[in-house]
DNA sequence: TTGACATATCGAAAAAATCCGATATATAAT
DNA sequence: ATTATATATCGGATTTTTTCGATATGTCAA
């Protein structure tokens, strides 16, 4: 987790807001999980097209700002058949917010 | 103080330097201070040439980094004659740093 | 008041980020 | 097999950032 690709992921309102809008998927993405089999419920983990429709930008910029943030560190991803679901990786978040505390 | 001006200016290696440099200021700049009058003593401050001189970047882009950072709150500035010193801004980077915690 | 020095600002070239549509790939449904 | 759907990747146009040298501004010293 290089910090400066952290800061490189949250230099931008719509990631930036991808990221909180994460943090209560049931609240901003109210239909999520609607492909979601049961047995597998990949917990608070939204896909692609959900999180593409509330960011109003084209599918191609959306899977790439996703792509970014899980090699910065903040995201993880599973994919079930054709749906890859994004959820945040709150243990990273912790560490990175724990290294601003300190070493900033 | 606008999260993502401050995102944006962490996200530079050299910037991201010069914030932690100034966090020992005069172990990273033992000669910090020399034109400093008694007197006034600016706590933890150092001027653009020291800073420069460390950075090993051009004048002229030392000080868009340095007045960048101010701009985005994490460095204050005062001028002493010809020399302009910069410290840290403790309590705006504590927010922020909060405000990570919390809001991210 | 002239010259030297520190810093800020300007203007521009180069590099990187943004962001899209088109296309490729993978899976699912018929 | 074919078609439809979801996501990833590619190629490129546009915008932004980076970074510099040149120049302007402000201050000090002789």
């Amino acid at each position: 987790m290089e910090p400066i690709d952290v800061f490189k992921a949250l230099s931008n309102k719509t990631r930036l807001n991808i990221l909180q809008w994460l943090k209560e998927p049931e609240k901003h993405f109210p239909k999520q999980g609607a492909h979601l089999p049961k047995e597998v419920s990949y917990k608070g983990g939204v896909c692609v097209g959900d999180i593409q429709e509330k960011a109003e930008a084209s599918q191609s910029t959306v899977s790439h700002y996703l792509n970014m943030m899980q090699k910065a560190g903040l995201l993880e991803s599973v994919r079930y058949g054709q749906w890859t679901y994004y959820r945040r990786n709150e243990e990273a978040i912790r560490q990175f917010a724990e290294y601003l505390k300190t070493e900033i």
